[in-house]
DNA sequence: GATTAGCACTCTACCCGTGAGAGTGCTAAT
DNA sequence: ATTAGCACTCTCACGGGTAGAGTGCTAATC
């Protein structure tokens, strides 16, 4: 329902708005963008966006603000999407592939990397295969009657836990039993695990903790996340107010973030943008946050492990330059995954 | 330098100021406290504590506050120093025992009980040994060319690698690399573990992967740390504007956190109190940090594994209630340690 | 000599009115 | 359909004026 020009101008006072954080003005968007027409146009056709609902005033005599119809309408249809500049994309494979292969540092990294280039929140979370198999195990004698249990999944995930032994053992009667576990479970997941053929009674007490173990993993993967970058939201306008920046650090606390950000609804493929009270979670929290967007892609393989990053930022935000950072890195978590751990 | 009653006083203005964040009054003090003088009397000793530098007027007739003076003789001679209700303690305990064994989970619950408790932002960093020793390694293949590299050392921590194998070989050849490196360097350290005997390609490539990854540990265990709580500081009045805020947060910023703390120079033993610009690397950071006082503890044996605990909030503080706190978790941090990982 | 009542003084926080400036909506002319 | 011109509205920043809180000082009291 909008003109090739109102499109333009919603355009230009959002691509505006996002830089300065001001109300655009008619006379400013004219001569900054050069529409070619008068200011009293632009206004008319302003007026015009703001009865469809894509603009809003602040208070009469004040420029124009997008309003959340406003920038749906932008990033479906108006906005181009960039690809990361060459430059930045080897710049950060280059700093993952100067880290080790441990997942823990990648989702730090990435993070990091995230928040940095979006300047804003980022949040990552670690790789998550719905089904996680066995893959080793492995019993370190600590004491008579303490031993670690070591075990490796899938994906390279590794999990320990100190098991006070039912009978006293030594580190080789330990290994006689982890190697048979080994060759009965190797390839396992959590539901063939628990079908428990004769087993002895250590044998037994090793695989109940693994099948805790990995009944833990399989429900919770989503739940270890790592966040970053929150200066740079809380140096956001948005935030200036105190109470305005609590709400958000309520919301974002270390065990509400999955919480916050539906990492469970993503739709498996590209990269989704909510933006505002779009999202039923985020509606029903502090008020701070209905202002609030979120970029959020899943990553990994599919069928295999994956995990979700997720950017969050005043609803005035670069959505371009975002989306297309959350998609690089999208892709490139993926394929680190993909070469480090192929191992089914 | 300070008579009974001057010292009575003064501690009366801190105990009010750190409730109430306001300026304490003669008057104030005089009906709360039930000093039993004047506060024509109260006012005469105000002014000469604050004459010796001790309180300071923020304003001509305004009430005093504590000057980081003050807080230090309140914090080593009129603070009585309480102890974690036993109830409280209980409850803690409880936590630590139904959580399983992974450090990684001690380190993020501490930080939060620690944060809850103190009202304040927590550091716990992970436990850290100056010196690693190899405690068992384990090779699994993934491919023909690439394996995964399982390190456990002591104090049950485990590190991982991906390696791309100089040769291909299966998971029985590679049981046989990992059964003779075990044999010869179970129990090394990571100067130990440089100085090779004779070894094949294999083996040379797995003890030099080894090998830098106990150096890493054993530089940078003071990095990984854990933060919580950042909320409850930047809710404090000391912080309702936001650039306050905004010094703060750069400067917890993850990357920094190692840097604000002086984890390094604990004195081994008991509770450490830093007070204000008390310490030469908050002096130098942003005007909000000046305004903050640290309780740090190590915790863990001085000769195994040992890490910190520490919580940050504005000067006006719960000394007694945040030093008991950090005190008790500082110790069962500790027992927690030796009981479950007391292997050498 | 220490304590205290009384009082003048000072400083802040808040309210309110005012004026400048920015930006709009409307209307009439092009 | 576009635009120039103008009146109108709203915010923001500034300044004065007042109420209240709390002090310091002085003189009286125990």
């Amino acid at each position: 329902m909008l003109t090739e020009r109102q499109s333009r101008i919603l355009e230009f006072v959002i691509r505006d708005y996002v830089e300065s954080a001001v109300p655009a003005a008619s006379q400013a968007i004219g001569r900054k963008y050069r529409v070619g027409v008068s200011p009293a146009t632009i206004r008319s056709e302003m007026a015009e966006l703001e009865a469809q609902g894509y603009l809003r005033q602040p208070h009469t005599s004040a420029g124009r603000v997008p309003t959340e119809q406003g920038y749906r309408f932008y990033v479906g249809w108006l906005m181009q999407e960039e690809e990361l500049p060459w430059e930045m994309q080897q710049t950060i494979r280059h700093q993952f592939h100067q880290l080790g292969s441990e997942q823990e540092s990648w989702v730090h990294l990435a993070a990091s990397v995230l928040a940095k280039s979006a300047q804003n929140a980022a949040v990552v979370t670690k790789p998550h295969s719905s089904s996680c198999q066995i893959k080793h195990l492995e019993l370190v004698s600590l004491h008579d009657h303490t031993a670690l249990l070591v075990l490796v999944l899938d994906q390279g995930r590794l999990k320990q836990e100190v098991l006070t032994l039912a009978e006293p053992s030594t580190q080789d009667e330990l290994s006689v039993v982890a190697g048979r576990l080994n060759r009965l479970f190797a390839g396992s997941n959590a539901r063939e695990a628990a079908a428990t053929p004769e087993l002895t009674l250590l044998e037994r007490q090793v695989m109940e903790a693994v099948e805790a173990i990995m009944r833990a993993v399989d429900d919770g993967g989503f739940d270890e996340a790592c966040l970053e970058g929150l200066r740079h939201v809380l140096s956001q306008p948005e935030f200036s107010s105190s109470d305005r920046a609590l709400d958000l650090l309520e919301l974002l606390d270390e065990r509400n973030l999955a919480r916050t950000i539906p990492f469970r609804a993503l739709a498996g493929e590209g990269v989704t943008v909510i933006i505002g009270a779009d999202n039923p979670r985020l509606a029903q929290a502090g008020e701070a946050i209905r202002e609030c967007s979120v970029v959020v892609s899943s990553y990994g393989a599919s069928g295999g492990a994956s995990g979700a990053l997720a950017v969050l930022g005043p609803m005035r935000m670069r959505y371009s330059h975002t989306i297309s950072t959350v998609r690089y890195l999208a892709t490139l978590m993926g394929e680190l995954l993909a070469e480090n751990y192929t191992g089914e």
